[in-house]
DNA sequence: CCTTTCACCTGTATGC
DNA sequence: TGCATACAGGTGAAAG
């Protein structure tokens, strides 16, 4: 499940392979995969021929590359996609949704996605000073790593809102990146139960929680970085990081990494979370003021 | 306006 | 063996 940090692998990898290439055609192989590209393939394949990719970008889990025209490629890789460079007229993957061939006749940019949850759209550029973004991504918020986010904003915010403490971490227009895995890993390592209302956390508590998100996400960055085949540019969830370094996702009834205390697993918004009850004790009155 | 719930998908694991 | 069900879960539309 492709968070900030396994989607900045990918970034990596996209601005090594298909950055300054000219793409010769497109070819949408499934319609679901482009279906926030409201003008359908043809169009999408149309902007997209014979433009010269600048760069490879990303804020949270979306990752764009601009175009040498108004546009930029927007991709979103969901719960499985992958963004592929392969090597041209290779036997197509189980499941290939859209194939990008190069001037150079180098390597293709291909996204394969099992779940359809991922997607891929040409859209304008829009000012969101001092960046640049996709307009269909505007709404999103900046993500910790980038030098716009501001941490004393960000505290304001997150007590402004009258929710529970993974909730909001896990809400891209307060914050971006944090997915499951991470908001669960965060939580550990600052002691907070998800549960916790967002207006009872003092501000040293949610600058603790903020610098627990960016510690992990860059430890898994880093490991990322390690396993990253250069021929591929993979998102591989199962590899080296989730095995080793997870404190608690995944976990259940195994010792705490702190306290040796089984960690559960609750049930939350129809899927999972991970914590240790005696690390994060659940909040007595929860949702309270 | 703000917060919560639900639909969207398919491969894998588990239960009867 | 075969069938049903649970689970993985990010996003945006819809509902509350």
């Amino acid at each position: 499940m492709p968070e900030l940090p396994e989607v900045e692998v990918v970034r990596r990898g996209l601005q090594h392979w298909v950055a300054g290439r000219t793409v010769a055609h497109a070819e949408v192989l499934h319609p679901r995969a482009i279906r926030r590209h409201l003008p359908g393939a043809e169009e999408f394949a149309a902007r997209l021929k014979g433009r010269t990719i600048g760069s490879a970008e990303r804020r949270g889990k979306y990752l764009w590359l601009p175009l040498d025209s108004p546009d930029a490629v927007l991709a979103h890789l969901g719960m499985s996609g992958q963004l592929l460079v392969t090597e041209p007229g290779s036997a197509p993957e189980r499941h290939l949704r859209i194939r990008l061939s190069f001037t150079d006749g180098g390597p293709e940019l291909r996204f394969v996605d099992q779940r359809t949850f991922g997607h891929v759209l040409v859209a304008p550029m829009t000012a969101r000073l001092p960046r640049w973004v996709p307009e269909p991504i505007a709404h999103i918020a900046a993500d910790p790593f980038e030098p716009v986010f501001d941490d004393e904003q960000f505290a304001i915010d997150l007590r402004r809102r009258r929710t529970e403490i993974k909730r909001a971490l896990l809400d891209q227009s307060l914050i971006s990146g944090v997915g499951n895995i991470y908001a669960d890993e965060a939580l550990w390592r600052a002691r907070l139960h998800g549960t916790r209302s967002t207006a009872t956390l003092t501000r040293p508590k949610i600058a603790e929680l903020l610098a627990a998100a960016r510690e992990v996400m860059t430890e898994a960055l880093d490991e990322g970085g390690t396993s990253f085949d250069s021929l591929y540019v993979n998102v591989n969830g199962e590899s080296g990081y989730f095995e080793r370094s997870l404190a608690v996702y995944g976990r259940r009834d195994q010792p705490c990494r702190r306290c040796g205390a089984p960690i559960v697993r609750e049930s939350f918004m129809n899927r999972s979370s991970y914590s240790c009850p005696r690390c994060q004790p659940r909040p007595r009155a929860p949702r309270k003021g």
